[in-house]
RNA sequence: AGGGGUGUAGCCAAGCGGUAAGGCACUGGAUUUUGAUUCCAGCAUUCGUAGGUUCAAAUCCUGCCACCCCUGCCA
């Protein structure tokens, strides 16, 4: 057996040596109430790798026991990320597949005397449950009798009262230190359609009681959950013991993902998709699974970095250089690679004539190298960032009298350059070096600066979007967001649409391999391609 | 305040009584037709803190401190 990976593999180990337990499964519980987003990938890398670690299985099992916030259109989403994550599941379960055999096991319950119908309004249970020092009151319909609360359990669910009116209660101890057990409510009166029951039925059974039952009636072993459930153990305990389940699922949790500056609430998701200030939760700029997915980042990046962060209790923020640095890592090692200039500068090569077609290595990490053909011509465009009249210390790119190659074709000599009315300047004349065709260049010239060009004759305008992520300071709760967004900027592509990947700052490394964070629109006529373009998904185009 | 948790570098995180893995970030240097990548080197005498046990403690014990979660008929 491989070694654990964390905490949660190492407990599963010892209680597979001793025993304890023999068939491992595991369940990704989401609740259909909106998207998943990356912290639940942390949660499905989880549950899907003890279930690969072990030979186990896992379900999708969708928790759908509040009708008021769930629908088809999220459990669809559901799906389809995680397919997009490439997880396959054994079988996809909701908690309403099991609301029959939950309500028998409340009726099991009341026979056992450990439960009863209390007839207190939410307000009154509010106002007896205690604080966090002192003890709660008891429901004065604490002792009903076993027939009485049967009587009354069947009316609830025939619908003789009206929400609220009644509940079922476990009766366990309202003088616990753990406030979860003082007599907690698992069945109310709720008259919601459900997206899956319709109006079957009228009351629904609570997250802490339905689920552990789920759990076992799945053949759950290990349901691994967030932090804020610890709390909650004690009672998922107390439905399994007095129901007599064996083997009794165990609870584990483990710290949920938090990254710098990603807001990462549904709530808050969901309210800039409902005030329009996205374009819906695949937006981009989204951190939903959906939106990351048409930043055309890569489902193995993703996983790579919930493999990388790891499992453990401590709560925890993780960088989001951190992602980036996965993200970036995977596109480096497949992305295409073109050339594209944001700013354009024009150059003219003065004593080139014609055309010709130079070869493009479209990614050096390849182990059979590709090449693209890019025309090549004496009118060409390159970025103004790489052409300075007043050169700093140390500038490698283009400037009066040097020399740079243009990658993939030849290195060229400024011998001029033609300013402007305003000053700047407005084309670079230059010369080129014959003998330095890359490929085969017995120039002998060293150059230490190459840069990128475009095709002046063949070239097209495109528009380009840097997605900026939604980002969160210390007081993003209630911010408008979509000041936010990065400005649009032209970027000019040779030839075909050719996605690039740059993002330059002066005197700083290029970074070339931001691909994927970019929406290519047709600056002519706004015409939208609407392809959000990766250069991995331009491969395939 | 009662209960439940967690504290190892700027950020994640291994470690489970034998003398602090790894990654991100960062800093040097080499290679480079992307100032990228790649490569090589550096980066915690110390594990929240104060004591104790031990030949030996991040690991065991005790006290203290900090942070997170819990008073929905949400999950």
């Amino acid at each position: 057996m491989a070694e654990a990976n964390n905490f949660i593999e190492q407990i599963i180990d010892e209680e597979l040596e001793s025993g304890k337990v023999s068939a491992i499964m595991t369940r990704f519980p989401p609740e259909p109430n909106g998207y998943l987003h990356i912290g639940h990938a942390k949660s499905l890398c989880l549950n899907f790798g003890v279930k690969e670690k072990y030979n186990g299985k896992c379900n999708l099992f969708l928790d759908d026991t509040n009708p008021s916030k769930e629908k088809e259109e999220f459990e669809e989403a559901i799906k389809k990320d995680i397919a997009w994550l490439g997880f396959s599941y054994d079988r996809i379960t909701h908690a309403s597949d099991y609301y029959e055999q939950i309500y028998n096991y409340a009726e099991k319950e009341i026979e056992l005397g450990n439960a009863f119908v209390c007839d207190m309004s939410p307000e009154e249970i509010s106002l007896n449950r205690g604080t966090l020092t002192e003890a709660g009151k008891e429901s004065p319909n604490r002792n009903r009798s076993v027939e009485e609360n049967l009587k009354l359990f069947r009316e609830m669910r025939a619908g003789k009262y009206a929400d609220g009116e009644k509940c079922l209660r476990a009766k366990i101890d309202m003088a616990s230190p753990n406030i979860n057990m003082r007599d907690p409510v698992i069945y109310r009166i709720l008259r919601e359609t459900h997206y899956r029951t319709g109006d079957k039925w009228c009351i629904y059974p609570m997250y802490d009681f339905a689920h552990p039952i789920c759990d076992y009636l799945q053949g759950v072993s290990h349901s691994l959950c967030t932090l804020e459930f610890e709390d909650h153990r004690p009672l998922y305990d107390w439905v399994g013991i007095t129901l007599g389940f064996n083997p009794k699922p165990r609870q584990i949790e483990f710290a949920r993902l938090n990254v710098t500056n990603l807001v990462m609430s549904k709530r808050y998701l969901k309210k800039l998709v409902e005030e329009g200030k996205v374009d819906g939760w695949d937006d981009p700029r989204m951190p939903t699974l959906t939106g990351i997915r048409n930043r055309g980042v890569p489902a193995e990046a993703l996983k790579d970095f919930c493999a990388r962060i790891g499992i453990s209790k401590a709560n925890s923020e993780v960088q989001i250089s951190y992602l980036e640095a996965c993200i970036r890592e995977n596109l480096n090692l497949n992305a295409e690679r073109a050339m594209g200039i944001k700013k354009p500068l024009k150059l003219t090569i003065t004593n080139y004539e014609g055309s010709e077609e130079v070869d493009f290595e479209i990614n050096p990490n390849e182990e059979e190298k590709r090449t693209r053909k890019v025309a090549f011509s004496k009118n060409l465009f390159i970025d103004e960032d790489d052409f300075s009249l007043d050169p700093p210390p140390k500038y490698y790119r283009l400037k009066k009298d040097g020399y740079v190659r243009l990658k993939s074709a030849y290195i060229v000599k400024c011998d001029d350059v033609i300013i402007g009315e305003d000053g700047k300047v407005k084309e670079v004349l230059c010369s080129y070096v014959k003998e330095s065709k890359s490929g085969n260049d017995t120039s002998g010239i060293k150059v230490k600066g190459v840069i990128q060009w475009v095709n002046a004759d063949t070239c097209r305008d495109i528009e380009i979007r840097d997605y900026g992520y939604l980002l969160k300071d210390e007081e993003y709760a209630g911010q408008d967001f979509s000041e936010r967004m990065n400005e649009n900027s032209v970027m000019i592509f040779n030839g075909k649409v050719e996605p690039y990947v740059f993002n330059r700052q002066f005197g700083k490394p290029y970074q070339l391999i931001r691909t994927g964070y970019y929406k290519l629109l047709d600056v002519k006529g706004k015409t939208v391609l609407s392809q959000i373009v990766s250069l991995k998904d331009n491969f395939n185009k």
